[in-house]
DNA sequence: CCCATGCGTGCGTACGCGTT
DNA sequence: AACGCGTACGCACGCATGGG
């Protein structure tokens, strides 16, 4: 096993054909069938099934594929500290939560680019537990979510504290009291969103059983749903402050219990930080503390 | 169309030997 | 001891071909 077959093995896996593999890395077919046999018989075990439309990874193979793909990022993560760099550059791989991203990430991520200019920022929004398993698998540099955040392997910083709000519009034909709730559609977005399970537990507990549940991709069609009376939704008061634009808009706060919500920054503790990543904890912290003093200040 | 196998070729490395 | 040269060997690679 060197560094070269894993990454035949890495290019052969993604392609699912040692042919196209082939093709991509500009080698003879034979030679990339030599190369995975030899990986197959220095690890002594069989990493993929071969029949007559390409291959597929067995469990071995799809294991081998979780370690190379940490395997090649501490690679690309060593060479960058030997580079001893002033200026970081290179992949940086957020995760976000849909609100944080809209809400609080903007004007910081405008700083950071101006800052790191050479760093290839990638952001990407989805539920808090695909993002944790991500961080985990390498996939993501760290990520905002949802607390609380307990991992052996994760570090975990509090970022801010918010409220969550029932939003609702003045167009819609019940008005909003309990006891109309199960008569309302609520709008939520993806499985695994925090304060959709904020709002579900919520119903639970008042012993509710909404009428209709609608899902929702992005914030903006929720939103827009919402401004037109369709139903009802819980988030964060920062994101119904964001979109005081739409009119119709109005909202409710609920027991304190089920209104609160923490976010919070979490990337490996494996002590395998990149460049890019240091700067940008360095920089969210300063970030973090203005803020702070401005919310002192007002 | 895919992967596996056999075979020939070229390159890099290790080693031995002679020369300086 | 250091250096240069020739040779043998291992390895990576590609071509041709066969089987599924």
């Amino acid at each position: 096993m060197d560094i070269q077959s894993l990454h035949i093995f890495k290019v052969v896996a993604e392609h699912g054909s040692i042919t196209k593999a082939a093709k991509e890395l500009n080698y003879a077919q034979s030679n990339i069938t030599t190369r995975m046999q030899q990986l197959e018989s220095s690890l002594q075990t069989v990493l993929f099934y071969r029949h007559n439309k390409g291959i597929t990874l067995t469990t071995k193979g799809d294991l081998l594929l979780t370690y190379t793909d940490k395997i090649f990022r501490l690679f690309e993560e060593t060479r960058q500290v030997m580079r001893d760099e002033e200026e970081p550059q290179g992949p940086l791989s957020i995760g976000s939560m849909e609100s944080t991203a809209a809400v609080h990430l903007p004007m910081f991520i405008l700083r950071y680019h101006s800052t790191c200019p050479k760093v290839d920022l990638t952001l990407k929004t989805g539920p808090t537990a695909q993002h944790i398993e991500e961080v985990l698998n390498y996939k993501l540099d760290g990520a905002f979510v949802s607390g609380p955040v307990q991992h052996p392997n994760l570090v975990a910083k509090k970022i801010f504290r918010e409220k969550l709000v029932l939003v609702s519009s003045l167009l819609s034909s019940y008005p909003l009291e309990l006891e109309n709730i199960g008569n309302l559609t609520l709008l939520v977005l993806h499985k695994g969103c925090s304060y959709r399970q904020k709002l579900e537990s919520w119903l639970h507990k008042e012993g509710i059983r909404p009428s209709k549940v609608m899902e929702f991709g992005s914030l903006d069609a929720l939103m827009g749903c919402v401004a037109a009376g369709l139903g009802v939704s819980l988030l964060p008061l920062s994101i119904v402050q964001k979109y005081s634009h739409l009119e119709e808009i109005t909202h409710y706060s609920l027991l304190e219990e089920f209104t609160l919500v923490d976010t919070f920054f979490i990337h490996r503790a494996d002590n395998t930080f990149s460049t890019p990543l240091l700067k940008f904890i360095e920089l969210f912290q300063e970030e973090k503390s203005s803020i702070t003093c401005d919310e002192k200040r007002s």
